[in-house]
DNA sequence: ATCCCGAGGG
DNA sequence: CCCTCTGGAT
């Protein structure tokens, strides 16, 4: 451990968050889509699954309910089957539907973009809300605080808290407003890639000599 | 706090 | 078998 950089310092959010970017310069939403309403659906099946599996199960998706019109109109039974794959898949179905009626009769079929307005959307929470915010707006008012998010602020020392809108506060007081939607980006693409939830590749981390985890549980 | 729920890894 | 995967609603 770097002695000379104190967890959730400004210096040590500078470091991190240029380390993550030079060894993550494409880090991005890898969630596929082509229009907002499909970033509002895949984010809605993306609750507890992989990406990976998401983007497996949403071009059938959208190939049968190409509009909102027919993501709203659709066939229960025949959603559920579509999305089972990603698990939760009746609540899951029943969120998009409803969603999706929402957005014809309140906000003419279009994603609106304040946060209030996503929240009002069924299935759509702070996590999901930020992320769409993000990646259609370019706005952020918030942190996108997953469980990679909330595990590897843990780890870094950014925060003690497990709830996750207690996270999303330590994180917006550390870090620059302007890195708020990257540095979720970066620690998405960090835990998927080296600090896994089980098993870390700690030995291999670019972070490992700034990271307060190495050395204190080496099973962690 | 509990439920929703499938799929893959160790 | 248990844990985890870009959570959210009741």
């Amino acid at each position: 451990m770097n002695e000379e950089l104190t967890p959730g310092s400004a210096e040590y959010v500078a470091e991190l968050i240029a380390r993550l970017r030079a060894t993550y310069p494409d880090a991005h939403c890898e969630l596929d889509y082509e229009t907002p309403v499909q970033l509002l659906v895949a984010v809605i099946l993306s609750a507890q699954c992989t990406d990976a599996r998401v983007n497996l199960t949403t071009p059938a998706l959208f190939a049968r309910y190409p509009t909102v019109e027919a993501l709203a109109g659709a066939d229960p039974t025949e959603m559920e089957e579509l999305v089972r794959p990603t698990g939760f898949y009746r609540q899951k179905a029943r969120y998009i539907r409803e969603a999706a009626a929402r957005l014809l009769a309140e906000y003419g079929g279009e994603l609106p973009s304040e946060m209030d307005a996503l929240l009002t959307l069924s299935g759509v929470a702070r996590k999901s809300a930020n992320v769409v915010r993000g990646e259609v707006f370019g706005l952020a008012d918030g942190v996108t605080v997953d469980t990679h998010v909330k595990r590897l602020a843990m780890r870094l020392g950014l925060t003690t808290e497990t709830d996750p809108v207690k996270v999303e506060r330590d994180l917006m007081a550390i870090i620059p407003r302007e890195s708020w939607i990257e540095i979720a980006h970066l620690l998405v693409w960090h835990g998927r890639r080296l600090c896994f939830a089980r098993k870390p590749a700690c030995s291999v981390c670019p972070l490992n000599d700034i990271c307060p985890r190495v050395g204190v549980v080496s099973s962690q």
